[in-house]
RNA sequence: GCGCUCGUAGCUCAAUCGGAUAGAGCAACGGCCUUCUAAGCCGUAGGUUGCAGGUUCGAUUCCUGCCGGGCGCACCA
């Protein structure tokens, strides 16, 4: 008896290929180059569980009728494999295979024995990955928009881990320049305002309700020992302040939403390295540096930017370009195979001027992906929320968690590919009925504990099944709803791994929805726990990989699969 | 104006290097709870894939043009 390990799709494309070798050894076929030999799954029903458009290819190379070439693959192609029960060519020329129950049935096993390690892979190249995402002013709270990011950035590092790379996940931070300045004086304000003084907060100043709160804590904490002297003789320390109680609320909110990076690299130290100056004299030694009108520019345009980019102002400050060139050379330098930056959509005319540079600097700026994330729309009940970052009433990523819960909100970010502008009703992520995706998906997780309880209570001992199950075991399982549900199981690792190379988390959450609908459906059609033993430890092999498969899933996106709900 | 990007059912979105009859959810309408969780299920209806060409045996997918939306085009960070 084949089972999966010696027979499966990879070995049905080699039998494919061996066909044509043999047809072309005997002058049936006379082309001498060869398609990629791919193997689809069919999206209706009857088409057999795998299709090959191989004959379909082959009709201009070979000056014959794709349905001609079929017959003569498939004569080759018959008796071949145990687990192909019949091969069918139909339409224009596809050759669909219709594989035999216990292939299927198989994959139970299969599911049983990797548990929670079901749907990971080795890549052929094993690569170290740095995905750098989020990284947002530390000046004040997270906002919604960044939640998109940390989710997206997250659930790549995950899907990256299972495809079996090495992921680091990188905050980077503007803690220099004068935002930080800016952040600084805004407290100092505020803290003089808490004495009585009638304070003019100036232009550009954060004006959130946060800074009064460190504001507040400072006069707690410190009285009113800073109200002496000159403002610049404070002004170190309100900065230093203000900046370790926003970063700490900031890595506060990332942990309750599920993600500790593994570095937050300050962006101080690559100017106190001077690796900036390192990084240009760099860029100079390649005459890549050249001075106009008082400033210093790199010439990007050789590298597929639309213009050169000014580095050093004439003032002879260092543009945020060129801590980007020196941060990124800084990536490359750590040895990371793969660098994955996510930033916002209003960054993307970016994108081409930090490939461009990265290239010049010698890196090859296939190394380098840069994703962008379309905005985020908050809606209550499909009207928009009004935020205005000016007057400080945004609404932040804190607030969303507190009012949706982490799980609603990191289902909800990743809903969407994350190029596509989002919508994110407040009151639907907060709805508990069928409206609502994500409590669909827990609530398929949940449905089958509860059948696993209910087995147990009727002293099934559930896990001395699934140890013991084997073919026969699961030979009761002939229905259609039963295979359609193990075909889908059959599907999620190459929807993994194909999420994973695209880039696009949103996919498992699609891929969940479907693969919940299909269970709510068995559940309603079919009774696991009955008074047949045998079709009851089938069943319950059935239903437990499903739920091993919606816990891989849902862990992917971070979600938790909760038992009872 | 230039660049990037998107345009699929009333709405929000999918669609396996270009594959067969383009799929879901919501909204609408009609059904299903003495039985493992009704936060669920079943059914009906809904389409010239923005428009016009091109390449191909085959195009939502690739190419060109046009129309429409988003974003970006600093010696800002």
């Amino acid at each position: 008896m084949n089972n999966q390990s010696q027979f499966g799709k990879s070995a049905l494309i080699n039998l494919i290929a061996a066909a044509l070798k043999s047809c072309r050894e005997e002058g049936s076929l006379s082309g001498t180059t060869r398609p990629k030999i791919l193997l689809e799954t069919p999206k209706h029903e009857g088409r057999g569980d795998f299709a090959s458009t191989i004959a379909l290819m082959l009709a201009k190379i070979e000056k014959k009728s794709p349905r001609a070439i079929a017959a003569l693959l498939v004569s080759k192609l018959e008796n071949q494999a145990d687990c192909v029960e019949k091969i069918e060519i139909a339409g224009p020329g596809y050759i669909n295979f219709f594989l035999s129950a216990d292939y299927w049935l198989t994959i139970l096993l299969n599911i049983h024995k990797a548990q929670s390690a079901f749907g990971h892979s080795k890549p052929p190249k094993k690569q170290k990955i740095q995905i750098e995402f989020v990284s947002a002013n530390p000046t004040g709270p997270l906002h919604v928009a960044s939640g998109r990011a940390a989710a997206l950035g997250d659930a790549l590092a995950r899907l990256l881990e299972a495809t079996g790379h090495e992921v680091h996940r990188e905050y980077y931070l503007n803690d220099i320049g004068v935002q930080m300045t800016l952040l600084g004086r805004s407290t100092y304000l505020r803290y003089r305002e808490l004495f009585g003084e009638i304070v003019h907060l100036p232009e550009g100043s954060y004006r959130g309700a946060y800074i009064i709160e460190i504001a507040q804590a400072l006069k707690a904490a410190e009285g009113e020992r800073f109200l002496e002297g000159p403002e610049a003789d404070h002004l170190p320390f309100f900065i230093r302040y203000s900046f370790d109680t926003i970063v700490s609320r900031i890595r506060e909110d990332l942990h309750r939403f599920g993600i500790d990076f593994d570095h937050w690299f300050s962006e101080k130290t690559i100017h106190q390295n001077t690796e900036v100056t390192d990084a240009l004299a760099d860029l100079k030694s390649k005459n890549l540096l050249y001075e106009k009108d008082g400033a210093q520019w790199v010439a990007t345009t050789g590298f597929g930017d639309d213009k050169d980019r000014v580095v050093v102002r004439s003032n002879g400050e260092k543009t945020y370009f060129a801590s980007d060139i020196a941060y990124h050379r800084n990536k490359f330098e750590r040895g990371y195979d793969r660098l994955i930056n996510i930033w916002g959509a209003d960054h993307h005319g970016y994108i081409d001027r930090i490939k461009a540079v990265v290239e010049a600097m010698g890196y090859a700026p296939q190394r380098l992906t840069v994703l962008t994330h379309q905005l985020v729309n908050l809606l209550r009940d499909g009207k928009p929320v009004k935020m205005s970052k000016r007057a400080g009433t945004f609404v932040t990523l804190r607030e969303v968690m507190d009012e949706v819960g982490v799980d609603a909100t990191r289902f909800f970010f990743l809903m969407r590919r994350s190029d596509s502008a989002l919508d994110f009703d407040l009151e639907l992520a907060k709805k508990a009925t069928n409206e609502n995706p994500v409590f669909y998906v827990q609530y398929a997780h949940a449905r089958l504990c509860s059948i696993v309880r209910v087995a147990e209570e009727k002293n099934a001992d559930v896990d001395e099944i699934i140890q013991n199950a084997r073919l026969d075991t699961l030979r009761l399982l002939t229905l259609p709803s039963e295979m359609s549900l193990i075909r889908e199981l059959s599907q999620y690792p190459a929807l993994v791994r194909s999420a994973a190379e695209a880039l696009e988390p949103h996919r498992i959450t699609f891929y969940l929805q479907n693969l919940a609908g299909l269970l709510h459906s068995y559940y309603f059609s079919c009774r696991v726990v009955t008074e047949d033993a045998a079709l009851t430890k089938a069943r319950l092999v059935l239903v437990t990989a499903v739920r091993i498969v919606l816990q891989n899933g849902l862990k992917l996106l971070g979600i938790s699969a909760p038992e009872k709900m």
